[in-house]
DNA sequence: GCCGTTTTCGGCCCGACTGTTTTCAGTCG
């Protein structure tokens, strides 16, 4: 399948036009294309042999002409001769926060800059701010932007991450040399960003599992290739070891490498007060050394009187003691959602029709969602007027009589708009069924504005959910200046659920402020934000960080029967 | 580049914010 392949190329084609300062809508078309691919559901070739790339949308003559050159030749002539014209390195500059194609054009043509390091380089040397239009602000928010940038180097989204692993982990299973295989580390936590890929195995033929792990196709290069331990860098630049350890440590090895450290060092304490010692290899009775267990991973926790403890809580947040005293929460489960609230569709800038959605989310054995594209303001995302609004909102309806045992819900995610004002008035808000108040400019203002506006749009009675409540995007933008204290409190005065964003990028609330938002009987909704049918997948990812945050099913609105989920949507102030 | 109850060129691209300026350019969603 190319159309990752074919996406990247165009998007790596848009990116050179933009440097060269090229039309601005026809980089505009190779953008929407490679987001076009990037989400397509079907094969590209199969499209190209049935003769039905024209009916793509997005593909004209210019850029089937070029699909069709790449399918046959593996190559775009275009593109390489492109290429040439600008180094990487320069492209490479957009992906810092702050940095443009005009303002990377300016810093390879005066200072020769063309790649991170010598932005860098040029930053610490203060020769940026007396370049025409730049100064020492200019500077330090491109200084800002690439320490972001390296950050979101190091550490890999756990969205990215976890399906990397699963891959691999299946493929190794399917080994008949295969005993027992699962991941550990912080991927194993489900933290939100991991640094790599751990992997445990056992087996009797150690050297099979490894000569199969390390030329797996996603391997792009091996860093180590040992008896017990490899490690390979994958073609996303991921980082993953493969250990084989011996089947009596398999549990204690897997308790061991999934961590925290904080966490073990305190199960290591416990037992020491036992007379017991806890390696990677077993536990051992500290005088005579005699191994007690080590085969099972639910044997540590059971030798030390604890209840077993999901590994999304091993991180010394207080889960030992829960876990003597028996007071572990009942973590939410995958198969408790009963649907998604937060949507969109081709309405505005989703890739799919309502119908398509409803569909997507009842094959995944959802009951309900609701359709929530963006508001007037968003015009750059093709927010509904409040009239395309209210066609919408007859399209549902229709929709919904022909609709067996599943509905939809209307909805919006109206705009809180940078003076606090919401971007729809309370006459057409109280029309909806799901009503989502988001923040989407003025980030960057002060900690007191953003969260008046917040809380303003709180106090809406017509406001359900919040969404993406501190705006964070992992890696690229920090959350707004938002006081989470009060936002808090104004969410159980006024009964507003607060969203779980399940957008691998955003993840927010994040796990922390879950369990914040549970302390104080303020109530969540996970929600994918999905802009196609394949967004729909993201769910897991938000009940990951639920379950980080301790949340049970009853903190969950989406999990309510619909009957039960209309009324608490209802229920303000 | 694509698209067309405008058949073939002209429209598509808005608004807020920031930091640099002294009237505006660049970035972002």
């Amino acid at each position: 399948m190319k159309n990752l392949e074919l996406s990247r190329i165009f998007e790596q084609i848009a990116r050179i036009l933009k440097i060269k300062g090229e039309n601005p809508f026809k980089i505009r078309a190779y953008k929407k294309i490679a987001l076009v691919l990037e989400n397509l559901p079907i094969d590209i070739e199969i499209i190209y042999h049935q003769g039905g790339l024209n009916d793509i949308p997005g593909v004209g003559a210019g850029i089937a002409k070029k699909i069709e050159e790449f399918l046959t030749t593996g190559k775009l002539e275009y593109y390489e001769k492109l290429k040439e014209t600008i180094p990487s390195g320069v492209i490479e500059l957009l992906d810092i926060s702050e940095v443009g194609p005009k303002i990377a054009k300016l810093l390879y043509e005066e200072l020769g800059v063309d790649n991170i390091e010598k932005l860098e380089k040029a930053v610490k040397q203060h020769r940026i701010k007396d370049l025409l239009g730049m100064g020492e602000k200019s500077e330090d928010n491109i200084l800002r932007g690439i320490e972001l940038y390296k950050r979101r180097k190091e550490r890999v989204l756990l969205g990215t991450a976890l399906p990397l692993a699963r891959e691999i982990v299946e493929s190794l299973r399917q080994l008949k040399e295969t005993d027992k295989i699962n991941f550990a580390g912080s991927l194993r936590r489900k933290k939100e960003t991991v640094g790599d890929i751990d992997i445990l195995v056992t087996s009797r033929k150690p050297e099979k599992i490894m000569k199969t792990f390390t030329s797996l196709p996603q391997v792009r290069g091996i860093l180590a290739e040992g008896p017990t331990k490899s490690s390979v860098i994958t073609k996303e630049d991921i980082h993953v070891d493969v250990r084989v350890v011996d089947p009596i440590s398999f549990g204690v090895a897997l308790q061991y490498f999934t961590g925290s450290k904080a966490h073990n060092i305190k199960l290591r304490e416990l037992a020491v007060k036992r007379g017991l010692k806890i390696n990677e290899y077993g536990v051992f009775d500290s005088e005579t050394g005699q191994r007690i267990a080590g085969e099972e991973e639910e044997e540590v926790y059971k030798i030390l009187d604890l209840a077993f403890i999901p590994p999304e809580l091993r991180e010394d947040r207080g889960e030992i003691k829960a876990a003597q005293e028996n007071k572990l929460p009942e973590l939410i489960k995958y198969s408790q959602i009963r649907g998604d609230l937060h949507l969109h569709t081709k309405w505005s800038d989703g890739a799919h029709t309502i119908r398509q959605m409803a569909e997507a989310a009842k094959k995944r054995g959802y009951k309900y969602i609701a359709i929530t594209d963006h508001s007037q303001s968003l015009r750059f995302a093709g927010g509904l007027t409040e009239e395309r609004l209210r066609e919408q909102i007859e399209e549902i309806r229709k929709l919904n009589q022909e609709l067996d045992d599943f509905t939809v819900f209307t909805g919006i995610e109206v705009d809180i708009k940078s003076d606090g004002s919401l971007d729809f008035s309370d006459e057409i808000l109280s029309k909806l069924d799901v009503v989502i108040a988001a923040i989407h400019s003025g980030f960057k203002q002060e900690s007191k504005i953003i969260t008046e506006r917040l809380a303003g749009a709180m106090q809406n009675r017509f406001v359900s959910i919040i969404a993406h409540p501190t705006g964070r995007l992992i890696g690229y933008r920090e959350s707004y200046q938002v006081d989470i204290d009060k936002i808090m409190d104004m969410a159980a005065k006024t009964g507003t659920i607060l969203e779980i964003n399940a957008y691998p990028e955003r993840l927010d609330l994040n796990d922390i402020y879950c369990r914040m938002a549970k302390d104080r009987g303020v109530q969540l909704a996970i929600e994918t934000d999905a802009h196609s049918i394949d967004g729909l997948e993201f769910m897991n990812l938000g009940v990951d960080v639920a379950r980080r945050g301790w949340l049970e099913e009853k903190d969950v609105v989406n999990t309510l029967p619909l009957d039960r989920l209309l009324k608490r949507l209802k229920r303000k102030l």
